[in-house]
DNA sequence: CATGCTTCTGTGAGCGTTCACAGTAGAGAA
DNA sequence: TTCTCTACTGTGAACGCTCACAGAAGCATG
């Protein structure tokens, strides 16, 4: 008599009932369900069957009781939580992940840290080994929850370059500096001369090493580097009005300009159209990602694509890798130009 | 002579642990952690000071096992993942719900179903007892995943209203006709007359109630309803633009359109631009959402406030209510109008 | 024929927790 | 005193799985 009313939850069948169904032992269910090694072709085709018809799913508890593994990694974001959300490419990134682990069958848990409360909670959480790993999005890189878990042995990889040079941590970038020397040959070849940035904060990589490559491009070509032509915003649509409006307060005189990212460049758009120049014409306006705002803004966006959907891909690679007992690896991703309507 | 070599992850204390160091046995350790009935007051503090001491943190794995709940939920998405993840609304539906679950300190699990595989398996996980409820975003509303879910007796709370008008399941909305009446009496009362619709899918009870605010209001008004004026998109930007285009070619005397959602908003209004429409003056627009996407357009979007925040806060709350053993329940929640520079 | 090796299988123990139960001590009532 | 009741505490037994180990069977080798 067993309990079988509707909207009652049965309890699922156990590694139990799957051996007396398949006639043999726990153990050899156990190696089936583990690779199927020392296992007789009889044993393991009596085994899958029996979990066809009983419908046993491995209890995943019981598993991470005894294995020491959670089999399930978390993805922390550090960072005022606002702004990524905003951010389409925070969404690619997120949606990437999730489905490479589901790849391996490994579900992702979110895991957002605005407040410090939560931040600390998060930390006691993963440390304590509820997750074999953790995938980290977090800009300003010389993030302390980042050093804590490190030191705690959490496997770890962030999503771009951190700040400090000498830790060993994993990170996967697109190559920023690269990127931003395409944008700028790609206006140069366009006839502009008179070329601004705004670039990404300053105690960034990403924000850094994009003006690298810009300066570094100017001064191949033989230009001067003007420092009115030089501003660094949040990658916000705010901030890249604001930085916009500088610029042409400086340099009235500007032709060019490229932008971080490409929700900046919307704002820049919305200052320009504001101080009546017409884009492309007047100014040509580059921006950085080819994220969904790229083709949500008018004029559409020339900009420097980022590989997210590879960099998720290898995120979660470089990560399952570490937590196999690998060395932490830096992976940098070739960009690539897009041409559209700005420019 | 422990283990304590740099860089190896040490075993965490277990509740043993904690009991030798507070002198008392496992169980009153366990008691102190759920709830601290039945245990004296010296008891009490000596646990909590040994559990501060040892940086004890519960094993959810063992907890799960012998509790039959797993302490977390998950929040699945059974929708084509490129539209929903291109919509700001998911993002602030998703965030308020990973932030209202951590503060009852329950982990997240996302679950993207893009695939006919990837949605058998996760119905799997999920009935095989691997969270303990979900929350269902899907917008066709007869989902078959919902619904095995709901056979299966998985606590299950949708975002929107479901299509099926009997079955028994738990959902959150904002009250689309009332939104849509708001709207339209909105445009009204700017002294507009031929108000067209881009609705949505019409086999979805948000698209069936919208239209059917703007009818009521119009008809309200005395104004005749003209099927010209009436078409439906799948709140993609893409095909708000195809509408606007469908609606201008049948009804060029159009004078205001109300959108279902900003994203089509912002297609309708590059299918206006291109036409050669002002906006606000020819024709003014009107959104749904006060999603991101309100700000980023051009003019800002008028629009129809839906209160995500407080949406996913139900969400959470109704389903942690179902898990705990009532009923299913469904929530309705005002919407608001929010006016910008469209009309 | 013993010995070793390989392939396969079953068994007991134990992972860290909760739960049911038994038991103790002290207070109050009969 | 004896009994009951309440407040508290400790103890074994699970929960479902993996792992180490022991052992069996088959086959080749000494």
């Amino acid at each position: 008599m067993t309990m079988n009313a509707a909207g009652g939850r049965r309890r699922p069948p156990t590694i139990h009932d799957v051996a007396r169904e398949a006639g043999v032992s726990r153990g050899t269910v156990s190696r089936v369900l583990n690779g199927g090694h020392y296992v007789s072709p009889a044993a393991q085709e009596a085994v899958n069957a029996a979990i066809r018809r009983t419908g046993y799913v491995v209890n995943r508890h019981a598993r991470s009781l005894i294995t020491g593994r959670s089999d399930s990694i978390g993805f922390l974001l550090t960072e005022p939580q606002e702004r990524f959300f905003e951010d389409p490419n925070f969404n690619v990134l997120l949606r990437g992940c999730t489905q490479a682990l589901a790849a391996h069958d490994i579900p992702l848990l979110l895991m957002l840290a605005g407040t410090e409360d939560e931040r600390r909670r998060i930390a006691r959480y993963i440390t304590a080994g509820h997750v074999d790993g953790v995938l980290l999005v977090s800009s300003h890189s010389a993030d302390p929850v980042a050093e804590e878990l490190r030191e705690a042995g959490v496997p770890l990889v962030q999503c771009g370059k951190p700040m400090g040079r000498g830790s060993k941590v994993s990170y996967v970038a697109a190559d920023d500096r690269d990127g931003a020397r395409d944008m700028v040959r790609h206006l140069l070849s366009l006839g502009r001369r008179r070329i601004g940035i705004v670039t990404g904060p300053l105690d960034s990589p990403g924000g850094v090493d994009r003006l690298a490559g810009y300066k570094e491009i100017l001064t191949e070509a033989g230009l001067a580097i003007d420092e009115r032509l030089i501003v660094s915003g949040d990658y916000s649509r705010a901030s890249g009005e604001a930085g916009a409006e500088r610029l042409l307060a400086r340099a009235p005189d500007m032709d060019a300009v490229f932008v971080a990212s490409d929700l900046m460049a919307q704002g820049v758009l919305t200052a320009l159209e504001r101080a009546g120049r017409r884009v492309p014409q007047d100014v040509a306006v580059g921006g950085f990602d080819d994220s969904s705002a790229a083709l949500a803004a008018r004029p559409q966006l020339t900009t420097i694509r980022q590989p997210y959907d590879r960099i998720s891909a290898e995120m979660v690679r470089v990560l399952l890798a570490q937590i196999g007992g690998e060395d932490p690896a830096a992976v940098i991703l070739p960009t690539e130009l897009v041409k559209r309507e700005s420019t």
